[in-house]
DNA sequence: TTAATTTTTTAGATTTGTCTAAACATTTAG
DNA sequence: CTAAATGTTTAGACAAATCTAAAAAATTAA
């Protein structure tokens, strides 16, 4: 890594700081250590160079690591991984509402963004886009803290028929997942009526804007919803 | 350097993007090859470093480069440089403008943001700006082919008594010299006239907003002024 | 509870960008 | 026009992050 790169006193590196969020995302779901293979498999590396980077940042107290055990994120380690998610939501936000970017555009820029160093900027970014409390997809943005306004979710999968509710956000940001409920009419903050459960292939039947569409289980799983 | 900074088919690094805006901001100044040890010195490292990276350079064709003959840039490395350059200034310009940073905080973050790679964004981010022709130091952002909207400017050390002009730019970022120019009320855009040069030392005294004041024959170097 | 399978780690290489020390070229001065 | 000084390159090493192939540990299943 170039030392041109090189930050102040709490130095991580673009990959450390990418290892800390993918680990705070891997521990998110199922609590517990977080395993050597689920990380590669995230990362598109190999387990090898997993473990590699496990013992690095063990040694830099970052992660707590026994061999074999997995790992999970120190207090510190936990706190770097959230500044890099609140940079990358604020930046998409910034993206959306400032450069007019779509929804769908705007992961794999700020991917670059939420590495930059610099607290001052992202204390002023923060109070450019007055505060937002949530990103593109409805994701929560950590405060300043570390602190998330935390609000209550239901994957559209695990809705019955009749059950209402509001889009909340969704938990898969490629960009064909987006375009797709794009296409469907499905964007934040839209209302929308479970009309039939498919129970052979667990398809769900929704009407939105008054008009009836289905989405496959798989998509479902990434949709959330509040009732 | 990290796989998830990698870009798309013109794959530069945060390093060689580095070295190539050095050598055109070092070429900008006296025509000719730039020389090993004045990269060196430009980005604080050995000049062993520097031939190892002229060789990776000329490699791939982003400048020319023969033993102890120095360096210059190919058309395709100039544009690389002259891209940086624009993103730089560019994200000077909205951290000024948008987030109220002063012309003294911005150098720093810019360096890191004029690597994030999104051709998209910069034209966005242009456009979010208006178009600007000038960062806040009064250096021209080239357009999106390169081209630069020159202006003409003299060095406030080679004016001569009773000359008049205006302030258009600096030719030194650092924030120690730009807070220097602050506190004497030396800021874009300002009228002064020369009162007097000082024989001994070459420090240059001028009239600022009616006031009297005085700066040394090096910072005058570093002042740059349109007649 | 041994055997098969999966997961993880180790060993040894590779690439990028850097360094020091020493050798080699070029330029400048006497 | 040599000799000294300056500038540049080579050689060899190192740290970061990665890889492949093989070994070791843990888990699952018969």
């Amino acid at each position: 890594m170039s030392k041109h790169l090189v930050r102040h006193l709490k130095m991580q590196s673009f990959t450390e700081e990418n290892y800390l969020k993918t680990i705070y995302h891997l521990s998110e779901n199922n609590e517990g250590a977080v395993q050597t293979n689920a990380i590669a498999e995230k990362m598109q590396t190999k387990a090898a160079s997993v473990t590699d980077m496990l013992r690095k940042l063990s040694e830099k107290e970052l992660i707590n690591y026994k061999k074999y055990q997995g790992a999970h994120l120190t207090p510190l380690g936990k706190q770097t991984a959230i500044n890099v998610i609140r940079k990358h939501r604020l930046w998409e936000v910034f993206l959306v509402e400032k450069l007019n970017f779509k929804w769908d555009e705007v992961h794999d820029i700020a991917e670059e963004l939420e590495h930059i160093n610099s607290p001052e900027l992202v204390e002023r970014l923060d109070e450019f886009l007055a505060f937002p409390k949530n990103d593109p997809h409805g994701d929560p943005i950590p405060d300043k803290n570390g602190n998330f306004d935390f609000v209550p979710f239901i994957k559209l999968s695990k809705l019955k028929k009749d059950d209402k509710g509001l889009i909340m956000g969704v938990s898969e940001h490629s960009s064909a997942f987006l375009k797709h409920l794009e296409k469907l009419g499905l964007t934040l903050g839209k209302p929308l009526t479970v009309s039939a459960i498919n129970d052979f292939d667990g398809s769900v039947e929704i009407i939105v804007d008054d008009k009836k569409t289905s989405v496959t289980r798989e998509i479902a799983k990434h949709i959330l919803i509040r009732i």
